[in-house]
DNA sequence: GCAACCGATTGCAAAATGCAATCAGATTAG
DNA sequence: CTAATCTGATTGCATTTTGCAATCGGTTGC
């Protein structure tokens, strides 16, 4: 993946950053999946990335100034990756992408099941968790009124679906 | 460009529909540019697609279900493509996408009064566009008050832009 | 006729990707 | 103490995709 300009439009540009088929995974399992480690990333998300992938596109995602890396004060190998600002104010676009999927591809109802929700919650609930996530990765005060957290909410949506799933599906029983 | 499917997740099948360098830049110029014609995408754009990734994308995204092709009856060798409503509700992915570069990418100025014109004509100038768009490719009826279209009201707003780059440049005159 | 133009296709070198094996250092279990 | 395990990567290699230039057969305007 280079980093050559091939014009200053800004769709170009954009998908400059993450026009290819794994940068957007990456974050969108930082921001919806909650993963900050390197093991995190390359095992738990359903798509399965390639060791090296995962860390070039680390690396290029740090130098773009979408994350940061800093030592896990746990462990002492272990890298803790954060979202920038930028990165955060990817939300709506994660929203409107997975809304347009949902209608037009053959998604999966337990992975839609979040689109969906986040839809429906429209900007207000983006905004919260644009929040949320800022208070996470960028150590900011929280400044909305709580209650569960957006990735709470959206993560007990995808297990009641998986759960219903799982009952209807049982044979016989 | 494989059509294998990673995973049923509404982001990734988005992603595996235009996370490449090239299908969305195609529909850019096709949404805003107004361009129908093999040779209109081939010459047109700036960012410079080489002619055959240009036909395997039409290729791939009239498999997709995105564009269709027509003979053009003027001209007997000539096709025209069109969106089909899968793409043109693209189009406020597309004003977010570019209101997000604008914001975090180098963006050259003439080349993002566009997306800035789009991002502050907000759903309302969208759903107008997209209005226009429908009837342009589809043969619908226009059913909301003309007046000037959003495309040409973009385009004058980008030939200004140009305009007086070229009178603030012009060396001593 | 004939040059210019139409939507592609071909050949080829360079780059990106997927996959498995592996690395050195840090931690943990016995 | 020692061996096994886990950390974030890196390497080598085969396959796929890309970029680029040249070219194709057919159509059009002159």
């Amino acid at each position: 993946m280079s980093l050559d300009r091939r014009s200053g439009c800004p769709i170009n540009l954009s998908l400059e950053v993450f026009g290819d088929r794994w940068s957007l995974i990456i974050l969108r399992d930082m921001i919806f999946g909650g993963r900050r480690h390197f093991r995190e990333l390359l095992n738990g998300s359903i798509e399965g990335i390639a060791s090296n992938i995962l860390a070039d596109r680390l690396k290029r995602l740090m130098e773009l100034g979408m994350l940061t890396k800093a030592d896990d004060p746990s462990h002492k190998q272990k890298a803790i990756y954060s979202l920038t600002e930028m990165a955060i104010t990817l939300v709506p676009i994660l929203a409107h992408l997975g809304a347009w999927g949902r209608v037009w591809l053959p998604t999966s109802e337990e992975l839609s099941i979040r689109a969906e929700l986040l839809e429906k919650g429209g900007p207000p609930m983006w905004e919260k968790f644009m929040d949320e996530l800022r208070h996470e990765h960028l150590g900011m005060a929280l400044d909305t009124a709580s209650g569960p957290s957006v990735r709470a909410t959206l993560q007990a949506a995808y297990q009641a679906v998986v759960a219903g799933k799982a009952l209807g599906a049982s044979p016989a029983a």
